[in-house]
DNA sequence: TATCAACACGAAAACGTTGTAGCTGAGAAT
DNA sequence: ATTCTCAGCTACAACGTTTTCGTGTTGATA
């Protein structure tokens, strides 16, 4: 096991300075070109790289961004980190990744243990919890010392930051307005809980899509779940809760805010015997491994997840490296949605 | 903005010198109460916090594990994650990820931007394409760099390191055994091509059941896949291979190397008008989303990609952490598996 | 009064880099 | 012969910590 060679071995085994090694290594027109062979010559034989630690203490930069997101079994979140990734890689950052677990209190310890010069900046998106409570000091108080961060899909309008979202609103409009385009009568719509900003948003399109089209509310037909934590864990909640929806009333169209809770509905439509799409028709919001390889096929709207995490990473770097001594006002990019038409829905 | 405190700052501020801060912030008993109390108040007023990066530096320690893995937007890999992450939060270290897209170069690169003191050890999981190309140069010079490999999953027998596995032939030998105990006489098994490791181990552990139960072996229901890339890109490549499989064949058990090409294979069974489970059964490998809400939920092999990720994590810190002179053997962990019965096999 | 321990603190080095400023010697210009 | 220039190199500080080794002051002891 060889030792990681620094320059100060070098330069003490070819008998020259340290800077002389540095200099040489970096192509400094101040060394001698005979000089600058040997010791290239050297740090190649003995698989010489700069120490990046070294380097971002001097340079106070990491070169590293941290994201935070609630979960990563997560179809969607993998997508974006993803794109984060690629974006990063692309433009030389590496990418460090923090779970909070729909946690509040997770959220703030991974800020907390990133935010002591371990990165450049945040990609986040905030925890059920977070939201919940609304308490956000974690987050201003780390833009407050001089770290930015970029929110995503799940953002806060209180904090002054780069976001990067869908427009909920109205790709959910857009959904609602193809299930009565194809015939629905009796559109149902399965969301979360208020305090989770894009389930309110995506309810919010989903009323004004009926209001447009003159359709009257039924507020039977919105179910809100509350799964303030992860819901994968408690599935048969789910499944009941929906299976009591189904029972007290009938429907024909149903737009459901995320994919678990698309699927759970075919799932018990099936069990009441209902025929997709023929009895009934579905579209679900996030475009994941599950609306592709459910039974039917799922009719979904596509976040593009990947185009998101892009999106974030762009906005971040940009920030970080925008060398203008005056202060980049704060963007909020909208990527487009598209409806992915599969087998859950007619025509 | 506030700029972050230093020692610095805080000793000119408290006329102190650094040193004396340093100190007092540890409680070291060279100081006294008076001037301890001071300079806790004031660094908890001011929110000081270590700067990690300065520490990483003196301490040769990042306290960062770098994990490489083929893709991200993978079941089985984000548990992975998951439990890693877990583990090392618990031990106080940061993960750090790089996707190498099943790709060598991705691999090779990911791991030098890594290897430069950025982080204190890595797990991967290896590239596809490394493993055909067998090229694994960069692995043994990490190590021989002195730093620690933890592989998982896909591993290379030629690189010694701590490896966590699942016993793939024998855990393949027990699901292709519940097939045969469930009256199947024909069975199939889709496959990867050999050069994947955990691909050829499935199909020995495949071999074997037939042969303890004297059943004669017929190459014709072995189909091995080649997707040496990203199998979720080429899906149609995927079911017309499957496609003609079963058009070639008449199986009633079939044992899928992982999950998506189970599922693959429902899709195409129910196309020719089989039932499942009355006429084929099928086990998958590896417990994700889409065999658990699948139609009908799949019966799937789960290697538990948590533990695994755990124990990758436990035996890299552990690894880190010994401060015995003499080095400790690699260990291999073999984590248990189980078969998750569901609704494609009978009883 | 001289010695000594205990106490409270400071100076400096080290981790690996880079950039600025300074130094040296040789040849050219005066 | 003196000054100047320039190439080619070295010294040093700085980034933020921790830690080792002082050092000065106090009060007690001989």
């Amino acid at each position: 096991m060889k030792q990681k060679p620094t320059l100060k071995v070098i330069a003490k085994e070819l008998d020259v300075s340290v800077s002389t090694v540095s200099k040489a290594l970096r192509d400094s027109k101040e060394i001698g070109e005979e000089t600058k062979q040997k010791v290239k010559a050297f740090a190649k034989l003995y698989n010489y790289r700069p120490n990046n630690i070294a380097l971002s203490l001097k340079n106070k930069k990491t070169k590293t961004l941290g994201v935070i997101i609630p979960e990563i079994v997560h179809h969607f979140f993998t997508t974006v980190i993803s794109g984060i990734e690629q974006h990063a890689n692309d433009k030389g950052y590496n990418v460090i990744v923090g779970l909070s677990n729909e946690s509040f209190r997770k959220e703030v310890i991974n800020l907390e243990m990133l935010a002591n010069g371990s990165i450049d900046g945040f990609i986040i998106s905030v925890a059920k919890e977070t939201l919940s409570v609304k308490d956000y000091h974690h987050l201003s108080e780390t833009i407050d010392q001089g770290i930015p961060i970029v929110m995503f899909d799940r953002v806060i309008d209180e904090i002054e930051c780069d976001k990067v979202i869908v427009d909920d609103a109205k790709t959910s409009k857009k959904a609602v307005q193809k299930l009565i385009d194809s015939g629905c009568k009796r559109i149902g719509i399965i969301s979360t809980k208020d305090y989770v900003s894009v389930g309110k948003l995506r309810t919010q399109g989903y009323l004004k899509a009926l209001k447009i089209n003159k359709i009257d509310l039924n507020e039977d037909l919105i179910l809100k779940i509350d799964d303030k934590f992860n819901s994968d864990d408690n599935l048969e909640f789910l499944e009941e809760q929906i299976y009591s929806y189904f029972k007290n009333n009938t429907i024909d169209g149903l737009f459901a805010v995320n994919e678990l809770y698309a699927i759970t509905a075919m799932k018990v439509a099936r069990q009441k015997g209902l025929k997709i799409p023929e009895d009934l028709q579905i579209i679900g919001f996030t475009d994941g491994v599950l609306s592709k390889h459910a039974f039917p096929p799922l009719t979904t709207i596509s976040q593009h997840g990947f185009e998101m995490g892009m999106e974030s990473a762009k906005l971040l770097i940009e920030r970080l490296e925008n060398t203008n001594d005056e202060e980049e006002p704060f963007k909020t990019s909208i990527v487009k949605t598209d409806i992915i038409e599969r087998e859950t829905t007619k025509l």
